[in-house]
DNA sequence: TAACGTGCCGCAAACGATTGCAGTGTGAAT
DNA sequence: ATTCACACTGCAATCGTTTGCGGCACGTTA
């Protein structure tokens, strides 16, 4: 004579102080067996340790309970949590939160979730916010944060933390990444200039602490002496930050001292868009007076006017991969690092056109 | 003869599966006291209970040894877990960062942190986050999702779960809330409207599901009573969704209409720049020809062109002020809920302009 | 001297799961 | 009949904390 089934809970509310949610316990006294045949019944990776038709009751118990399991306990003894540190510098720069979708909805796939923690690039928050989460027992962590040289990261490497970097890599160490091609990048949006005739080019550099900022202009200057342009130091701007100020800062300087050009290759969208503004100061137009390519293809930019050509990066494919990456390696911890280079696309809007005499 | 400090472990990386972290137990012994002790002298609202030279001997432990409490373990022992869930449709909406921000921002100074969920607006999604942000204990909520009639909501206001809902609020309840002042936007906007010399002004509403779209729509009208201002229905467009081709086609319509306007008060700024699209196409200007405002100053939203005037609401206050509230109730369940109203600032820029013939 | 309050601390039982190990019963092989 | 393998399940320890309760030693009061 089994009880009748209880009443069945609010389902999807179950919290609250009234009512406690129900424990492994209830429905193993429910389905009268012991709580570890009730935990190996209901684990897929060990149901198949207990006979098939107690496994079923234990589940219809389970269901009828509405029962989920405590990921609290279950970390405490497992010391593991399902969960992965997502390391961002800050939330607000539109580059990311497509990334950090990208991770979520993978994980998510598999029934992992993501920490997220902004560090403002402070290195102090940032170890701070690892050694929480660590604290935390996540199993690994995708970087968004990486520069150059970047001792936490080669700490978490050393002791075999798994981590995955993400748009950005480390100077030398194969801690796997997953990056835009920046160098095809620039390749093509160099391509794209010297089509349309372009032939004095210049590069609004980004901070060379970022591995960005470096492949971008080394990839600059391999496409000038590709195309057998003049490589000549006044041809590059390097910019203090990533930063629409920085980018109109050193257009205007570019225009003080007379260095002459024709289109300008920005380092990201923010600096391309520092230069719309210098350009309008000085009544310059552009694309007449000068083209401008801009990098990351931002929300909106198409909206500017002139509606910005720029190379896109396709940051929510950047998080998924860093996801599947960072999931392989959990799995197999001993499989080799692996980076894995995003192709990217030139978008062809309106803030390209040949220059005014050729 | 108490031995020598145990050789510093590199701070900030404990973790690695070669040195175990420091237990409690580890700091208890190494202090000469049971681990209750060692417990209640490194939690500051018992150390009153132990004596003084000897909780100052276990800080000095744990300190050596880099001890850091386990929060599984102590969240599964006081069912708290100093979290708290943070549940938003879609992180790549810009609106949503700054707010997440402030939320963060402020729980990190007390030392909780925020679990951030995207339920993209899926009913099921967002059952299925909150159900398992539960079963990770978390102590309260800040919700960005609240539709006006929201069933989810009203059962976890009902079990007395704390929440606070940021942007938007529900038909009828008490759940606190912190949102900008609607009303107190759409009037500065038609003010400045009038001001300028506009008679024949016509509103986006955006969809009616969410307060801000009722709230921005009831201000209109009273605004066009106020104002002594014609109130005809054709006057009003309710668009689709919050989006740039619903505000496109609600001015493409209007033209089409036949409708007379000399300005555009849109129900947010996607749906201003989907007017700036439509005008575009038919060859109208703004301002020169109609003028348009919109709401939420959205990032960038200052580069286009022309810039658009539009009510700003200061979102990391909002997410600030939200994380105070939950706290708060946090701290006492009892006290009275409180919504608060934030005032909202009217950025003038270049998209309004008096009507071309007064 | 007895009674009592107080300050301090240890004991042990939780919290809710997982898992190595040992036990049971069954059928098959010797 | 004995042994053995095997499938299944229960026992109990464990993860790292917190916390109610009780005990001890002391000082104070009657």
């Amino acid at each position: 004579m089994t009880p009748p089934p209880p009443p069945a809970t609010e389902p999807g509310v179950h919290a609250g102080s009234a009512v406690r949610r129900p424990t492994l316990k209830d429905v193993a006294n429910e389905a009268g067996v012991h709580p570890a045949t009730a935990s190996r019944a209901l684990n897929p990776e060990t149901r198949h340790l207990v006979n098939d038709e107690t496994a079923q009751r234990v589940h219809r118990v389970a269901d009828s309970l509405g029962y989920q399991p405590n990921p609290i306990a279950r970390s405490l003894k497992t010391a593991r949590s399902s969960s992965i540190g997502l390391v961002i510098p800050d939330l607000t720069n539109p580059l990311f939160p497509p990334i950090v979708r990208g991770v979520e909805d993978v994980l998510g796939g598999v029934g992992y979730n993501a920490w997220i923690v902004n560090t403002d690039n402070d290195p102090a928050r940032e170890t701070a916010a690892v050694e929480s989460l660590q604290n935390r027992s996540v199993e690994g962590f995708v970087f968004a944060t990486a520069r150059l040289h970047h001792p936490l990261l080669e700490r978490l490497a050393a002791i075999g933390t798994p981590t995955v970097l993400v748009n950005r890599r480390l100077a030398m160490s194969d801690i796997p990444s997953v990056t835009g091609d920046d160098a095809g990048g620039v390749a093509m949006a160099m391509r794209h200039l010297v089509d349309l005739g372009h032939r004095k080019i210049v590069h609004l550099a980004g901070p060379q602490d970022l591995s960005t900022g470096v492949n971008r202009l080394r990839a600059f200057r391999q496409a000038l002496e590709d195309h057998g342009l003049e490589n000549s130091p006044s041809r590059l701007k390097l910019c203090s930050a990533w930063a629409e100020t920085a980018g109109a800062k050193a257009v205007t300087e570019l225009l003080d001292d007379g260095v002459e050009f024709t289109a300008v290759l920005a380092g990201n969208d923010l600096l391309a868009l520092g230069c719309y503004d210098a350009l309008a100061e000085r009544g310059l137009s552009c694309p007449d007076d000068v083209s401008v390519v801009g990098f990351n293809d931002m929300p909106f930019v198409d909206k500017l006017s002139p509606p910005l050509t720029t190379v896109r990066i396709p940051h929510y494919e950047v998080g998924a991969e860093a996801a599947h990456l960072l999931l392989e390696r959990l799995r197999a911890p001993s499989r080799s690092a692996r980076s894995i280079l995003l192709p990217l696309t030139l978008v062809n809007r309106k803030s390209t056109a040949p220059p005014r005499r050729l």
